[in-house]
This record gives structure tokens, C-alpha cells and sequence, in this order.
DNA sequence: TTTTAATTTATAATGATTCTAAATAAGTGT
DNA sequence: ACACTTATTTAGAATCATTATAAATTAAAA
């Protein structure tokens, strides 16, 4: 089985049809070894003209909504996303906009000792702001 | 000495002139008990149309780049702004759009165990989104 | 009081994102 | 294979938050 067919076989798993152009972002997002935080912009950018900017956002609302996508919570005018979907924070240089996975094991288990009655917990998110040091 | 006179004090002393406009907008973010988490919309509806929008942004930024207000990290299409400019960490209730504020005592200590090296930490901040529990 | 530079403001511009609606294509059933 | 139904794609318009522009005003300095 080759890595379209998997894409293939997870899009109509989740419902969604299995369009050129949702593979083709597949593609993109998950033939990598390591985690992928983009803007819609950086997507575009490696789709390279191929795809109309308003399937790309379709697309990443539909991957989000789906759990093959996360929202990262980034202090900025853009969203940002991100492959990893587990629960996990992220470092944010400033310099460079750029995102960094800070694993579990990165980040002492955050306690919160306030609870607010009738409310539950959806997540609880690090964000360490980092720039250069010189 | 009242209100308005520490208001022009504190403008005059970090270099901004004290406008009527200016002065208005203290009124509303500065004269509370406690912090007061807002958007640009928020505010411009404390304000009752008596400023311009355009005002309301070139204040809150000037505000925001002398540190009377901080601009808080939301997954959100808008920015929101803090009069709490301390180091201090946040639920977020995604049923109501709402900040509240946790303090020093209501969440251990973050500890980040990564260093990237070449670049410092400016800031770490956790945000605990919460929604209504039935 | 005069001068000067900062500020305010209406309005336009920008940029990210969503909406619209027509054309196309995927999947289903035959 | 073919037709059918419905989801998807797409160009372009619309929306919304925010910033830029540039002329009129005003605070503070001289
Ligand atoms: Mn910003
Ligand atoms: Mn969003
Ligand atoms: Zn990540
Ligand atoms: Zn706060």
C-alpha cells in the first residue's frame, strides 16, 4: 500500500472524499518525520499554485475539524496549525515566527489549583515565548 | 490629586501627550478594581462613539508599547488586551469569550526543561481553555 | 503667543478568512 | 460502463480586524 492509498483509505474513513487535491495536501502535511506548524500561507506556498487558496482552507477547517489538524494558539494576526495533534506546548521565537514542539517530557506536568465551578478543563496549553539571546 | 490629574501624570511621564481622547480611554481601562480584559470592540463600546476607532487602536498600542496593557495570546480572530500586565496565566471560557485571570498561587510553577541554545525565554504563559461542564 | 510636532480623525487600504454560486468530480447504485 | 446525487472545487466577492494616509486639530515647548 503506498502513501496515497493510505491517504486515500483516511479520507473516506473519515466521510470525506478523497479528492486530487485533498491527497495532494496529504501529501504535504503528512509524508514527514517530524511535525509540521504552517500558516495557511506556508501551505500554499508548498502546493505551489496547484490548488485554489479556498480549497486550501477548506481543507485545513475540514483536517481540523476532523482531528487530523490543530489550532495553535499563537499571539498574532494569522492561525497557525500543526500535524501533532497530541497535547503538547510550544516554544515561539519571535525572531523568526517560527514554532518548536516542547514535549512532555520538556515541560513539568502544568497543575492548576483554581477550579471554576460548572466549567470543565478542554486543554491547557504552554506557550514560551523565546527571541535571540546575543 | 484626582483621577485625571494621575492619568496626565502618567501620560506626560512616558512621553505621551495627555489628550482628552487619551485621558477618556484611562478613565475606562485604569479606574477598576480589578484586571479588565477587552477587545478593541469592547472598549470602543465603554467608550460610547465619543472617540474614533482609529484612536481607540493608536491608543491601546501606544498603551500596549509603554506597558500599561499586554496583549494576550488567544486562538482567535481578535486581539485581546490585559490591564494585568504582570506575569500572570489565563483561563479562556470558549463558551463566552472571556478571560480570567489565575494568579501566581493557582498554577505551580511552569518548568520548561528544553534550552535552545543562542535564544532566551521572554515569557511563559499557560492558557486553560475551559467550556460549561452539563 | 507663536511655533512645532504629536495626535486625532475620516477614510482608504490591507490581509486573513469566509461566503457564494456555478462548474466539476467522487462515490453509489444500476 | 452509465447515470445520479451530492460533495467539492474554484474564482471572485464579501467580511472583519487592523493599519495606513493625510488633512485638521491641539498639546506643550519656546
Ligand atoms: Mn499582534
Ligand atoms: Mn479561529
Ligand atoms: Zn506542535
Ligand atoms: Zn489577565
Amino acid at each position: 500500500m503506498n502513501n496515497n492509498d493510505s491517504f486515500i483509505q483516511k479520507l473516506r474513513s473519515s466521510g470525506l472524499k478523497a479528492t486530487a487535491q485533498r491527497i495532494e495536501i496529504c501529501k504535504v502535511l503528512f509524508n514527514r518525520d517530524k511535525t509540521f506548524h504552517f500558516t495557511i500561507y506556508d501551505l500554499s506556498k508548498f502546493l505551489n499554485k496547484k490548488i485554489s487558496l479556498a480549497t486550501i482552507y477548506n481543507t485545513v477547517n475540514a483536517f481540523k475539524k476532523k482531528g487530523y489538524l490543530k489550532e495553535i494558539s499563537i499571539n498574532s494576526d494569522k492561525s497557525y496549525y500543526d500535524t501533532n495533534v497530541s497535547n503538547h506546548h510550544h516554544f515561539f521565537n519571535e525572531s523568526t515566527n517560527e514554532l518548536i514542539d516542547l514535549h512532555n517530557k520538556d515541560v513539568e506536568k502544568v497543575k492548576i489549583k483554581k477550579n471554576i465551578p460548572g466549567k470543565k478543563i478542554k486543554s491547557i496549553e504552554v506557550l514560551v515565548k523565546i527571541e535571540n539571546s546575543n
